[in-house]
DNA sequence: TAACCGTGGCA
DNA sequence: TTGCCAAGGTT
């Protein structure tokens, strides 16, 4: 057996004894469900195990399969998407069911190439799902992966990594060599602190051997977060306040929202308010940080009496704002309006 | 290619 | 407190 071949026998060994138990993997030697492993990889996007395990268990509950997605009525997919980010994501979730449904007689295709090729499922989602859902050999690429491959041969820039993990990825169980991969960078091999004692590879490992295991993987510069402004405005009528749809693209596009001007580079003031009304402003502000800007937003606060709405847009219950799915950033304005 | 696209936890 | 980090994809 040569050194490539050990690499993966040792790491599905490792895997054997200490692999993670989670919700959408299926016991030791099973079939995994195509569709859990899709919504996983999907929910599992940028985002931690901790977070997804819960919301993906109340998702299958409500949604079991992809025939009830692809029926799903989408406010409520979004509403349940609510406070997970990154929105494109159950947008082109619901999107892909009913391309899966039309086109592929209801069950997801069975090859990279085909998953490649849906909504929202690129390089890695599209690998991740042929390898675990349908033990196709596909070389598996997310963060975890990266560093890994990055630290196990000292590989600098992603066409090294992936003629590595090329090179390493077996013929036989591909997706538990990936969901092995995945559960050592989780667990082992991490971005900071990695616990080389701890992994089956250490003796494998290029970086580790000149002790430059944390100089890898090799990340480009940052660049600085600029600060935005804007005014959100609560309008209430009794007891219910003004809600809108956000446009179905962009920044939380399709996402329940609080009214709310346009976000620029100085404090706005009452410009824009959705009704001519009398808008007293708050003296506190709520602050929000998204990927690429920072937030801070000004409060504005009316009374409506009149029977029509100002704009397109739903009177929701104040007591229930809790359950009308709506993005952190708005749901923080809610809380900081009523809690005063 | 690089910008855009969320959120919560942690050092 | 601030920046980094987490099973990336789309345009």
């Amino acid at each position: 057996m040569d050194a490539k071949h050990s690499i993966a026998a040792d790491l599905l060994n490792w895997y054997d004894a200490h692999r993670r138990d989670l919700p959408w993997r299926a016991p030791p030697g099973a079939q995994a469900d195509p569709y859990r492993v899709w919504l996983s990889e999907v929910m599992l996007q940028q985002t931690t195990v901790a977070t997804v395990t819960p919301r993906f268990t109340a998702w299958v509950a409500r949604w079991p399969d992809i025939a009830s997605l692809a029926a799903a009525d989408e406010a409520e997919v979004m509403a349940a998407w609510a406070g997970l980010g990154y929105y494109a994501r159950a947008r082109n979730l619901v999107k892909a069911a009913k391309v899966v449904a039309a086109e592929h007689g209801g069950r997801l295709p069975d090859n990279e190439a085909a998953l490649r090729a849906l909504p929202g499922l690129g390089d890695y989602t599209a690998a991740a799902v042929a390898a675990i859902a349908f033990g196709r050999r596909a070389v598996v690429i997310d963060g975890n992966v990266e560093r890994v491959v990055a630290r196990l041969f000292a590989a600098a820039g992603k066409p090294a990594v992936r003629a590595a993990a090329e090179a390493i990825t077996p013929d036989r169980r591909a997706g538990d060599f990936a969901q092995a991969m995945m559960d050592l960078g989780a667990t082992i091999c991490t971005a900071r602190s990695p616990r080389c004692m701890l992994c089956p590879l250490a003796a494998a490992c290029v970086a580790r051997a000149t002790g430059a295991q944390e100089s890898f993987p090799v990340k480009p510069a940052k660049k600085p977060r600029p600060q935005r402004f804007g005014t959100i405005f609560w309008l209430q009528r009794g007891d219910e306040v003004l809600l809108v749809r956000r446009p179905a693209r962009g920044l939380l596009g399709g996402m329940r929202a609080l009214p709310t001007g346009p976000w620029g580079e100085t404090r706005p003031a009452l410009a824009d308010a959705p009704a001519d009304a009398d808008w007293r402003l708050r003296n506190a502000t709520v602050t929000h940080v998204f990927t690429h800007f920072a937030l801070e937003l000004a409060l504005a606060v009316a009374r409506w009496d009149a029977q029509t709405i100002p704009v397109a847009g739903e009177w929701w219950p104040v007591r229930e704002i809790d359950s009308a799915g709506l993005p952190t950033v708005f749901a923080k304005a809610a809380a900081a309006i009523r809690g005063e």
